[in-house]
DNA sequence: GAAAAGGACATAT
DNA sequence: ATATGTCCTTTTC
């Protein structure tokens, strides 16, 4: 089952990459008809999921159903909620508050993942048809009269792409959440804090509610042998959705272990958990890794932070008020706002870190030393 | 009014 | 002891 994210000729990091060069936001394109929706991509990922893994971990239809049930939240953020998000955040100062700004974005994934496939699937088909020069252009194929057989080995190829990408994503959305709540990818590992911690950010990026307290004293072992039933009796509102998520960060942690305890090679999923990573060298992070990791993930955070110049380590915040909660969600500081965050980062400029640009602009800073 | 700068003291590791 | 986190005053944009 390693072929579903390793299996395929164009690994996860070149579509996100591919994707993040998109000339507009690829995630904020509006529904497509006619192409795969979030549900059917889902069905995939999660199809797939179970050919391989559904008997260790028992993931079910139901799973898939609830899945689906998702979708019209995902609907909603996506289009336009970003801002009441903001004001609610402004005027709340409910540390709650900060996540479903963060959401919004992080956990589009859902939303872009289906909108995206449409954008892929024709670059995707042009670049093999010029690896097999003999194949004509998928695109012409319905004119030109391709065989049935032709067609269907090509649509095939084609949905185990979207199927590895939507794989690749969902590894990559887990670890981001992951650096950002500085949790472990495995549920099993998961102290009670930890739990918690999942519980808020799943709750808030599906819209659920709140459901902590019922999974209180709960360890990620614990949490891991609850069938769907136990999840649903200390939750019923949201229990099985719950299961549903707790389900595939199961099958990624299992994936992941797979991945580095099986063949040494480098593939697109093994990077993806291999990535230097702060946050897995035991030593707390630092400000200025944070917000260098944040750089480094447009797709996530181009929002709230970027590059005005990356060789020169030129950057702008862009939503300070959205870093300097990212940065205390990360250590675990509710109160963190600018005004500290950028306290600190100007104890950089005498340790030569992080300083101003020779042309001084309001929340732009440089890294002395660019990567 | 928000951002920048930097002092002073507190806190976590 | 280090790296912030917190709070605060003054200045600049």
């Amino acid at each position: 089952m390693k072929i579903a994210v390793n299996g395929v000729g164009i690994p996860p990091h070149s579509v996100t990459e591919s994707l993040t060069l998109a000339p507009s936001p690829w995630y904020q394109f509006p529904a497509h008809q006619g192409f795969a929706s979030e549900v059917d991509v889902m069905s995939n990922l999660v199809g797939s999921l179970s050919e391989g893994y559904g008997p260790r971990i028992g993931l079910t239809e139901n799973s898939l159903a609830l899945m689906e049930r998702n979708r019209g939240s995902g609907e909603q953020w996506d289009m336009g909620e970003t801002k009441p998000n903001v004001e609610a955040l402004e005027r709340g100062g409910l540390y709650f508050s900060c996540f479903d700004m963060l959401f919004t974005e992080d956990a589009a994934w859902l939303v872009k993942l289906s909108e995206a496939s449409p954008t892929l699937a024709l670059p995707m088909a042009r670049m093999e048809s010029r690896e097999e020069p003999e194949q004509c252009p998928v695109i012409d194929s319905q004119e030109q009269g391709l065989s049935p057989e032709l067609e269907r080995q090509v649509e095939e190829r084609s949905l185990e792409q979207v199927q590895s990408m939507v794989v690749g994503e969902v590894l990559k959305d887990i670890e981001t959440a992951c650096k950002l709540l500085n949790i472990t990818p495995d549920p099993m590992e998961w102290n009670t804090g930890n739990v918690q911690k999942w519980l808020l950010w799943t709750e808030h990026l599906y819209r659920l509610p709140h459901a902590g307290k019922a999974f209180q004293e709960l360890t990620g072992k614990d949490l891991c042998a609850m069938s769907e039933e136990e999840f649903r009796q200390r939750s019923p509102q949201c229990g099985d959705t719950l299961h549903a998520h707790l389900d595939i960060w199961k099958s990624a942690a299992w994936m992941k272990e797979r991945c580095s305890l099986g063949d040494s090679k480098t593939t697109g999923s093994e990077e993806l958990w291999s990535e230097a990573d702060s946050s897995c060298s035991g030593q707390p992070i630092h400000l200025w890794q944070f917000l260098r990791e944040l750089l480094l993930k447009p797709h996530n955070y181009g929002r709230c932070i970027r590059w005005l110049n990356k060789e020169k380590g030129i950057f702008k915040i862009e939503d300070s008020a959205h870093v300097a909660r990212l940065w205390g969600l990360r250590k675990n500081r509710p109160a963190m706002n600018y005004d500290k965050l950028s306290r600190s980062i100007r104890q950089y400029y005498k340790k030569g870190i992080i300083r101003k640009p020779d042309v001084s602009q309001r929340l732009v800073y440089q890294f002395v030393h660019p990567v």
